[in-house]
DNA sequence: CTCTGACTTGAACCGCGGTTCAAGTCAAGG
DNA sequence: CCTTGACTTGAACCGCGGTTCAAGTCAGAG
């Protein structure tokens, strides 16, 4: 078992943020000696999954609903599957910026917003989100 | 020449919102008709691309930086590079998720979570982050 | 048994990215 | 000229994702 300061240690959280997620329930301690929590180590796994899923733009919220999810709720299905595909277009989107950011830290013109190069991305991107 | 709430229709966002992105330095009225600012139809691109940055995780700091960009900006051009590279991380994570999302919305483990395959994706992410 | 210092709690606060509000201005139409 | 209603301002407020603080508890070392 892991007290709260060596699972911060582990998962780079703050103890703050660890009593946060509980009280949001993303995360439940193991149990407790006294006042004091204790977790399984496997809190760490589900740490790292939370981590990932906020890295990619879920909310608290949504990966507290998301890691209560049982197989029978087919509305949660249904968000799911939208959400792989909104983060099908945000994968589009980051491509392109990540091309943009490569050719403007090399690119010359001045100011870099004006480049030619840099301008077609972003009317790509334009006519993506319309068609 | 657009007024305010014109930029706002066409660009989907909320006068006050292009009111606040003014304060910020990420846009500038081409000039007033009396207290009134009157827009360039340009604005609507550059907007396009505060958007684009926005939802690639650029806050609204950086992107004001960015779009003051000149090429002589060395320091500038490092942090784009650095940028670039997150990005591409970001790409990888969002993949993942994608993929991890597509499985989950068919997949029959009760919790979701405790799925063998949806685990394995986080064991992925968590070796990639230390090789 | 006493002390210490890491833990506990709830409540207040923070920065971000805006929104909302009250009060005032003013361009354009009648 | 008068009204109207879309604009203007600054200031207060919001939800999010936590952090910080004050006050209290208590496990374990000495």
């Amino acid at each position: 078992m892991l007290d709260i300061a060596e699972v911060a240690r582990q998962s780079g959280l703050t103890p703050s943020a660890l009593r946060f997620y509980e009280r949001r329930e993303l995360i439940t301690p193991a149990g407790r000696n006294g006042l004091r929590r204790k977790y399984h180590p496997e809190v760490l796994s589900r740490l790292m999954l939370i981590d990932c899923a906020r890295s990619c733009g879920f909310t608290i919220a949504e990966i507290a609903r998301f890691l209560a999810a049982r197989p029978r709720d087919e509305e949660l299905r249904l968000r799911m599957a939208d959400k792989a595909r909104e983060v099908d277009v945000r994968i589009d989107q980051l491509t392109r910026m990540r091309d943009s950011l490569q050719h403007a830290a090399f690119c010359t013109h001045d100011p870099l917003v004006e480049c030619p190069e840099f301008k077609r991305t972003f009317a790509d991107a334009a006519r993506e989100e319309k068609g």
